[in-house]
Formats: structure tokens, sequence, C-alpha cells
DNA sequence: GCATATATCTGACTTTAGTCAGAGAATATT
DNA sequence: AATATTCTCTGACTAAAGTCAGATATATGC
């Protein structure tokens, strides 16, 4: 009752058990599950056969009759695909439309009752937005997104409430060197947000610099996603990137309140060097040559 | 990306996608999952054919082909139940045995693959008790139990740990008064745990005294279930389990660091006394008359 | 241009899950 | 003791999911 292995099996159970009534829900509107599963895919913009096919792991076969019954209800419309004429595209009639948002309202009602039978909102969507993270964790992918896309300042917000959080002395954004954005896009350097399934959960800045080495930024990784070598990859990232733009020194500051980084760095080829900047922030800085 | 809802269905998808994959796992071992459904559910002690029909849901006509197929394999052998010859009782052969065995030893493998991917595995299990409770709130069973049980033990450890920890001073059992359990046994009082499919996630006590009125001790929720109602559950059985041993007058002491539990008291018909007793924890004081 | 590969579709299956009515045996109720 | 109810089992279904072997049309590589 008390070992790790029995309380992941009982988390499963009960989510097994919960997900059969998330699956019984898609019938009671008429529809096989495998139907309902494709039309779900479509609405949720997947346009490609072979992709929803792969997606949803159906055979041809049957990926063809699935298609072919929600074509004849008059859900969805196919056309051959421009480039290549042996692909087909598939999107929502009007009524397809209609029963996709049907399906949409029957899900979001389920979340709700789940919500409103609990008190504990915030703790509640935090350990499910890790366990999202954690299992979902093949699924999360690193995107380059402009510094000032909705992703990248959620991942910043967070980032700064943190530093807020973790600094003794607090942490004002104003004061921090160069707050803005322009030297995070190409081709002085990039911006890369890990999104996973529509969640932003962490994210690294690359900002170019006049002094002859560019610097790393803004690294954060959602407490959701900790755990995971997120931040590894996301260095890693930002590393290769980095070489794509024929940067050859990157430089960082970070705060001794913040020990996970550090030890990050000294993991991954980063070397402590002296102040390099009299930002009031940072107290430690190492630099890498790629 | 931000709001609740998206949130949840995010974990829906998530979790999902998993079980499917651990639904499949059960297939690979060349039988259908219904079949391993049963032959997991009598593994797991259920001898019962009407009970395991119940518990899976099935039809009688189903059930009745797939233990036909369990005992066609080997695996299972049926009997007439011993009082009711209508009924039946099944069991597991040795060769089934060591097949659910083999089940027991996948699952295992797999909670440990996750596990071993995340290096905050603390915080992942607290994660996936939270949500274990919340999804399986209807199946929480409140049981007495012996104070000296393993889950009261589990729970009263938990409690003890979490004064500690709110308490400015710390909290030492030893100084706390009657810690030893005689009194919360019947008929001078109980022990109610909430036990939420095998994770003891909540206690209470009822200690008889000689005084002409009953304590209320130990009422521990877990943070895993914090925010479902657990705590005014486990009230209501104590006075409803105090009611039935006759006795008319409950007090309880309690400390302004627990502001909730203060909170609930006061919410369910419970008046602030004076102290009345020396013991140097609490500093507030509750009586109720049933 | 021709062989090969790919995407979709169709027909002909099988397996699994599930439903329903009723039979047979035992137990519960009056 | 007669009647009703309960539990399991069987036969006769249906629906859904999934498999497999071509057929057809199109794209790609040499």
């Amino acid at each position: 009752m008390l070992d790790p292995i029995s309380r992941i099996r009982r988390f499963n159970r009960a989510v097994t058990s919960a997900v059969g009534a998330l699956d019984t829900s898609f019938l009671g509107r008429g529809r096989p599950l495998g139907a309902a599963r494709v039309l779900n895919a479509i609405g949720h913009g997947r346009e490609d056969v072979a992709e929803i096919r792969d997606y949803l792991g159906l055979d041809s076969g049957l990926m063809s009759r699935l298609l072919r019954s929600l074509e004849d209800e008059g859900m969805i419309e196919t056309s051959p695909h421009e480039e290549d004429a042996r692909r087909r595209v598939v999107r929502l009639t009007r009524a397809g439309r209609r029963e996709f948002n049907a399906y949409e309202a029957l899900s979001n009602a389920q979340a709700e009752a789940l919500l409103a039978r609990h008190s504990q909102k915030d703790a509640l969507l935090a350990a499910m937005d890790m366990i999202g993270s954690a299992l979902g964790q093949s699924r999360t992918k690193l995107s380059e997104m402009s510094p000032r896309s909705d992703e990248a300042r959620y991942c910043l917000g967070e980032y700064y409430a943190e530093l807020g959080r973790r600094f003794k002395q607090g942490f004002d954004v104003k004061l921090s060197r160069d707050p803005d954005a322009k030297d995070m896009v190409r081709p002085r350097g990039i911006f890369i947000v890990a999104m996973s399934d529509s969640l932003p959960i962490g994210c690294v800045g690359l900002k170019g610099t006049d002094h002859g080495y560019a610097e790393i930024k803004r690294l954060w990784v959602s407490p959701a996603a900790r755990g995971l070598g997120l931040g590894r990859r996301l260095m890693e990232a930002a590393e290769s990137a980095a070489r794509e733009l024929g940067i050859s020194v990157l430089r960082l500051d970070t705060n001794s309140a913040l020990p996970e980084a550090g030890q990050l760095y000294r993991r991954t080829g980063w070397s402590e060097i002296p102040r390099f900047n009299d930002d009031p922030y940072p107290d430690l800085f190492f630099e890498k040559h790629l």
C-alpha cells in the first residue's frame, strides 16, 4: 500500500475506469467509437487521411470504411490532395462541424464536472499537468517560435514569477538586462518553446550580441515537466541552433539560488567564468565553446 | 492553452493513449481483453462469479462463456458455492496463477518504466495519488479498523509528520496525551480509515473517556485527497458511530495552525469551549452535543 | 519509359464483445 | 407445498473492430 509501484497501479486503475466512462460518452450520439474518433481527429484539424490513420493506428481498409460511413452521414467531404493525387484530404461539412462541437461540449462538460467537485482546483490541475507531461513525454515537441508569441509570453511570465519566488530580493523584469525580444529572432538568435500537446512546458532563448558571443537566456522548465530531462533537451536544441547560425562561443549567467540550473550547465560542458556583465541578479557566469 | 478545461482535456488525451497502450499490453499473451480482465479479477482474490460479473459489468451469458474459455485453457477451476448451490466459485489453477503473475509482472514493469524515466519521483507519485483520489472519489470507502492496523499506522505516521511540519515548535508524539490506542476500540470508541482502492487517504478516531464525553482525535486527510470533502465525511462517520455507541457529548482539541480544521468544525455544528485538558499542543477546543 | 513504391478502396473474411430469450437447478417467499 | 425469484448456462443472434489479399490510380527512381 505504500510502495511506488502500487501507487502507480492504483492510479492506472482509477484512470482506466475513468477513461472507460469517457469512451462510452462518445457513444450516446448514435455512432460507433471508431467513427467518433475519426470525426474528432478531423475536427481537431487533421485533414490528411494517412495522417489520421497513423494517429489513430487504424488499418487502411478500416479507415476507408469509417470515412465512407461518415461521408454517408453527411459529416465530412473528401477531395484529392493538391500535390499528390493518391492521397485524400478530408474536412467537416457544416453538419459535421455541429456534430464535432457536440462532442467537444460533452468533453468540456465532463472536465467541468470533475473540476466542480474538487475545491483544490489549482493543485488538481498542477497534478494533471505533471502527469500529462510525464505520460506524453514522447510527444513533447520543441518548436522555434517568436519570443513575442502567446506561447513564449506565457513561458516568460511563469519564468519571471518563479524568479520572483526564488530570489530573496524578488525579481523585477525591468531591472534585468534586455528584457526585450529583438535579439532572440533569426538571424541574430532564436527562441524555442517546448510544447506538450498545446501546453507550453518550457523555453529557452538564444540571444545574439555584438561582442563575439551569443547568450543563452530564459531557460525555464515548467514544474509540471521537471525531472524529464527537458532542460537538457532545450539546451541541446539551443546549442545546435547556435552552431547552425555560425556562433562559436556561448555565454550565460545564472544565480546560485537556482542550483539545478548550475548543475545542468556544469554537466553539459559549460565552464564557469568571471562576471561578464553588470546585471544585478546573476552571480554565476558560464561559457561554452562549440 | 491556459484555461482549466483545456488542461484537463490535455490530461485526458495523454492518459487515454497511455491507457490504450496499457490495454493492448494485456493482449500479447494470446488472450482477448475480456478473458484477461476476468483472469485478473480472479487473481486479485474475487472468487464469486456474480461478484466478478458485477465488478466488470458483464452480461451473464458473456461471463459464462469467458469462464468456459479460461477453463478450457486450464487457467481456472469452478465449483459450486458452499452455501448457495446456484452460485459458482472460481479459483486459479497452478497454470492460472502463473499466467496471472505474468500479467502482474507486465503491469509492474510498465509502472517501473514510467518511474525510471522520471527523476522527480516523489512529486510524480504525489500527483498520481491526487488524481487517483479525485477520479476514484466515488470508490472511496470508509472502514472501521483497529488503530493498530497497518493502514491506521500509516495514516497516523503521516498525520504526525504533518503536525511536525506545520507546528512552529515541531511535534513529538510522546508529549501528546494518550498516543495509544486502547480507547479507540469498541465499545469505548472506534477508529475509521478512508481507503481509496488500497491506499489509505484519511482517518479519524473516536476515543472514549471516563469524563462523560468522548473525544474526536487524529482527523487526517491525505494531501492527495484534499478538496473532496473527505474530512466532513470522516467526521460524519465518527459522529454517527458515537450516536450508535450511546455517546451524547463529543469534544476535540485542535490548533490554530490548522485553520482548515477549525473551519470544518465551526461549519458542522461544533462550538468553541474553554480549554479542557493540559495537552501542550492544542490551543482551540470544541464541543458538540449529538 | 518502365519498374517499383505508395495511398486508397473493395470484398471476403475472423475475432471479440455484447444482447436476448429461455432452460434447468436451486433458493426464497408466501 | 406452490409460486416467485435468483444464478448460471446455452443457443441464436448483431454490431463493431480488425485482418488480408488484391485492384486501381498515382508518384518516384533509374
